[in-house]
This record gives C-alpha cells, structure tokens and sequence, in this order.
DNA sequence: CCTTACCGGACGCTTACCTCA
DNA sequence: GTTGAGGTAAGCGTCCGGTAA
C-alpha cells in the first residue's frame, strides 16, 4: 500500500490497518537466544508520557489530534485512570515544544513530516556509547537521552530496538560461522575416522596380522558355519537365562565395534 | 486468593526512505 | 541521470509481565 506525500500529510496514512500485513508472531525456528535477558522489571513511573502521539508527525499536532491516532495506538483505548497516570507522569511540556521546534520551523517541519531522519554522527556516538552501557532503557533513561540528543523518546526507543535487532543479527552471522566451522571439522574428523576403520579392515585381512596374534586356544570351529566356538563363560553376550551349549560365533575382534552383538542363537539360526 | 482487563515494553517482520557505488 | 543494493528509521502486530479492580 502506497502514500503518496500528500496522504501522508494529511494524517491519513498512519490512521490505516494494513490487512494484508502478515502475522509476524511465528517465532523463528532457528532462535538461538543471543541476547541478553530484557529487562521486564522496569517500573512504570514515566510511562510512556508520549502514548498516543503519533511519532512521525509534529507532537504539537498530534496533541491536538489526540483522538485520531492509528488503529494500534493505545490511546484509542484510554481510560479514566490511564489519564490519571499520564498526568502523574507528568508529559514534558518543554520536551514536546522542543520536539516541535527541533531545528527547523514549523513549516519546513510539516513539509519533512514524512522525510527521514538521519542522525548526526554525535547522536549516533552518544546512542553508541549509552547502549554499550545497556542494551535496554527505562523510561527515566530514554528521556534524560532523548533531552540530551534533543531527539523525541520515541525516537530514542525506536534507536535502541533497532540496535537490538542489529546486534543479534550479527550474533547469529557469527554463530552460523562458527558453527559451520563445527560441522566442517566434525566432517573432516568423520572422514579420517572411516579411512582409519578401512585401514584396519585391511590390515586385519591380511595374514601378518593373523600371525601376530595368540592363537584362540579354547577356540573350536562350529562344522556346520565354520563359526569359531567360545566357551560362554568367555564371553560377554552369553548371558541367556537358560544354560546353552557352546555355540558357534564369528570371532571377529574387530566386530563389537562394527556390528552389534547378537545372541548367539540368532547367528547360529541360519543354518 | 483468583480472575480479568488494561497497559507498556520488547521483539519480529516489514516498509519506506536515504546513500552510494 | 538512472538504478539497484544496502543501511536504517519507523510502523505494525503480537506476546508477555505487571498491576489494579
């Protein structure tokens, strides 16, 4: 959906629902948590002195149109005791008309309503600076900001969420790398590990390995599978509930690692 | 004590504007 | 001068915790 300038100046745009925005609440699968906890205990004794005016227009304007606000605004929603509290919290008059007045007239103002802002270098240091400090703001925070960096609240809010969303952005390239480099290394590891298992096959196969091993004294050969027969005190998969003969099994040393053991019944049913 | 409604803050997603190559 | 990509301020919807009735 599209304003044209003169829409926007009107004060029409922001009064708009756009249907056709998608739900955003499905959370992303792949979250890794990279922030630090927010911070949810904040008091509310400054509460959102500018609830209900809208941020991208004058302030000036948006008390005097206080009931016009966007579908979202909370103000469309304000009650006996909401007003109490914005009155409690005490709407910075002078901030407002500083707001107002913020280096440019009141006409060029109107004309840049829906122009961008760009912050200066030293607005962006000190922002800079104060989230290194905390990531989050309380009220009392973000206003004493907003005064220094004669910006609107909001507009320090909306730095700070931004920056937030930088920051873990960021994070999470740098997770991706590192776990990348992770699963990269697991798989070289993986492919030695397979090469060395082959190695070992081989060598096994071959008869100099054979010869260097202590014969399997107590070892007799099962004539029906030409299985190796153990006495099943020897062994460690013997340990059925009902005595058994010594029955016939593979003796491959190397196959505890590569196969799972079987009772011997199961080896020996084939026959 | 429990429930409910309301509010504010935070976040994710998105849009719109600006800058720069 | 035009254009596309990237950066970013800001809007909107949603969730969640705190609080008062």
């Amino acid at each position: 959906m599209m304003f044209t300038e003169k829409d926007q100046d009107l004060g029409l745009s922001l009064s708009m629902s756009f249907s056709e925005k998608k739900n955003s609440s499905n959370p992303s699968s792949l979250y890794l948590n990279l922030m630090p906890s927010s911070d949810r205990s904040l008091g509310g004794e400054t509460r959102s002195f500018l609830k209900g005016i809208d941020v991208n227009r004058l302030p000036c304007a948006a008390e005097e149109e206080v009931g016009v606000s966007s579908p979202n605004s909370t103000i469309s929603s304000i009650s006996g005791k909401r007003s109490e509290r914005e009155n409690d919290g005490g709407i910075d008059e002078l901030d407002i008309e500083r707001a107002c007045s913020r280096g440019t007239s009141d006409e060029e103002d109107a004309e840049n309503a829906r122009k961008k802002l760009r912050l200066s270098k030293d607005q962006s240091a000190i922002l800079e600076e104060s989230f290194k400090e905390h990531n989050t703001l309380n009220p009392k925070q973000k206003q004493a900001l907003a005064k220094r960096l004669g910006l609107r609240p909001r507009q320090v809010e909306v730095w700070f969420q931004n920056r937030r969303a930088r920051t873990k952005l960021k994070q999470t390239e740098v997770d991706c790398e590192y776990l990348k480099r992770c699963y990269e290394n697991l798989t070289e590891e993986n492919r030695r590990l397979q090469k060395e298992v082959q190695e070992l096959r081989a060598l096994k196969l071959s008869p100099q390995f054979y010869m260097q091993m202590t014969p399997p004294t107590t070892l007799t050969m099962c004539p029906s599978c030409e299985h190796v027969a153990v006495p099943s005190a020897r062994t460690t998969t013997v340990q059925l509930a009902r005595p058994v003969e010594p029955r016939a099994i593979t003796f491959n040393p190397w196959a505890a690692s590569a196969v799972p053991h079987r009772p011997f019944d199961t080896l020996h049913s084939r026959s």
